[in-house]
DNA sequence: TCTGGGGTCCTAGGACCC
DNA sequence: TCTGGGGTCCTAGGACCC
């Protein structure tokens, strides 16, 4: 029977933090992105908080109040590609089948190999001595229930879970526990008294169709145990689908030209990265949110594909004219690309005439020279209208996207 | 307590063509 | 000219993950 196993580096910004700076060991450490240095808000307040030990919706003043201790650093995103990879050197070490979720968790496919546990105790063994990070693994006979094993028990501990003791450990914790189970899918669920895991594995499956359609058929397979989707190896990440970006603004938008310089801004990133995969855009989405919150979205496909930031923001701002509420405070806007393609190997079209050739030859002479001198060295003039809206920079982020991640590995 | 950013997938409705 | 059905594509929004 296949093994697979589940690893989760615990806390791990914050460990990593703590391995360059030796003088916060021990303190409760929160990392905290450049948009609450930004905005005074708190994107972090539940990474403060939970450092802190005191309950989420705090604020990162809230949390140094109630542990004085509580040492707040900025992101260093390089230093967590870096451990993130020698996390998975070790994994490769054990099978050439490592699939990343996210910076901090992969999952080994182990083929037919024995004792799971041992395997999953000694790489946590070797995360801590090498790493100097602890790690949760679980061991189990497919993805879902090895995931959910490596969260089962936290920090620095190994859980397998089994054909024979998967009902005892499993079906009694809430059904939040669930993976794929959110807020949402929650809500309906314990509606018809569904509280447990144990109570999703057993109800009635017209009623989790009913309720939430395809993916409530697939949830009860996951709490029984039924997966059998594959460990996807190193050298076959998923293809990407989608490259986008958004801000919140320090300020709201109030002008048009705020407005410009934040799609240019976003676009500039948005094109950059789809021109360093070699790809090109069929269809430009935005996403506008105001001061209320509110979201919409709207979405073009473009008569061919493009890659220059001239092009999409073109798009963007068009759609943005026709489809986003006028007289409203903007806190965030987005731009994101889809329905990609190769950009060799296409066929000219009626579209891609000399100025087009032209600007993607521009284009990509300025990602060289933003490549050798740093990111930004090369904008558009209407960035500078308000810096301050267009010198976010999504590459010091915290997130990681998959392809930045994968240039790591 | 829904706060930020990068993604994926699903669904429902409408347009359009045959 | 109208009506119906099937298939495909596009769009907007929601839900989920980290």
């Amino acid at each position: 029977m296949k093994t697979i196993l589940h690893v989760d580096l615990n806390n791990f910004y914050a460990s990593v933090e703590c391995m360059y700076d030796p003088s916060i060991r021990g303190l409760p450490v929160a990392v905290c992105g450049d948009v609450e240095l930004r905005h005074g808000i708190v994107l972090a307040k539940n990474y403060a908080a939970k450092a802190a030990g005191v309950k989420t919706g705090y604020t990162i003043a809230d949390a140094k109040r109630a542990c004085p201790d509580l040492v707040c650093v900025p992101p260093h995103m390089d230093r967590y590609m870096r451990f993130s990879a020698m996390a998975k050197g070790i994994y490769s070490e054990y099978t050439d089948r490592v699939e990343s979720f996210g910076i901090d968790e992969c999952w080994l496919d182990l083929g037919e190999h024995g004792d799971g546990v041992a395997v999953a105790d000694e790489i946590r063994a070797r995360i801590k001595s090498e790493l100097g990070v602890t790690a949760s693994a679980g061991v189990s006979y497919n993805k879902i229930f090895a995931k959910m094993g490596s969260d089962y028990k936290k920090p620095d501990a190994t859980t397998e879970i089994t054909r024979n003791n998967y009902k005892e450990l499993l079906w009694r914790l809430p059904i939040s526990d669930m993976m794929f189970v959110g807020r949402a899918s929650e809500r309906k669920l314990r509606l018809y008294g569904m509280n447990t895991i144990g109570d999703l594995a057993n109800a009635d499956p017209l009623l989790l169709c009913r309720l939430l359609g395809k993916n409530g058929l697939l949830l009860q397979n996951f709490a029984n145990g039924i997966d059998d989707s594959p460990v996807c190896g190193t050298y076959e990440p998923p293809p990407i689908k989608s490259i986008g970006n958004s801000t919140t603004s320090p300020r709201d938008l109030l002008t048009e030209d705020d407005i410009r310089v934040t799609y240019m801004a976003l676009c500039e990133s948005v094109s950059a990265r789809l021109r360093s995969h070699s790809m090109k855009c069929g269809t430009v989405c935005i996403d506008v949110r105001d001061s209320s919150l509110r979201v919409i979205t709207r979405q073009k496909s473009l008569p061919s594909p493009v890659c220059t930031a001239e092009e999409l923001y073109a798009a963007a701002t068009e759609l943005h004219r026709s489809g986003a509420p006028r007289g409203v405070r903007i806190r965030t806007l987005g731009v994101r690309a889809s329905s990609l393609c190769p950009m060799i190997g296409m066929q000219m079209t009626f579209f891609d005439d000399e100025t087009r050739l032209k600007r993607e030859a521009l284009s990509a002479a300025a990602d060289g020279i933003n490549a050798r001198f740093g990111d930004r060295c090369v904008v558009h003039g209407i960035t500078m209208v308000a810096p301050e809206l267009s010198s976010f920079s999504p590459s010091d982020d915290r997130t990681v996207a998959p392809e930045r991640f994968e240039a790591y590995v």
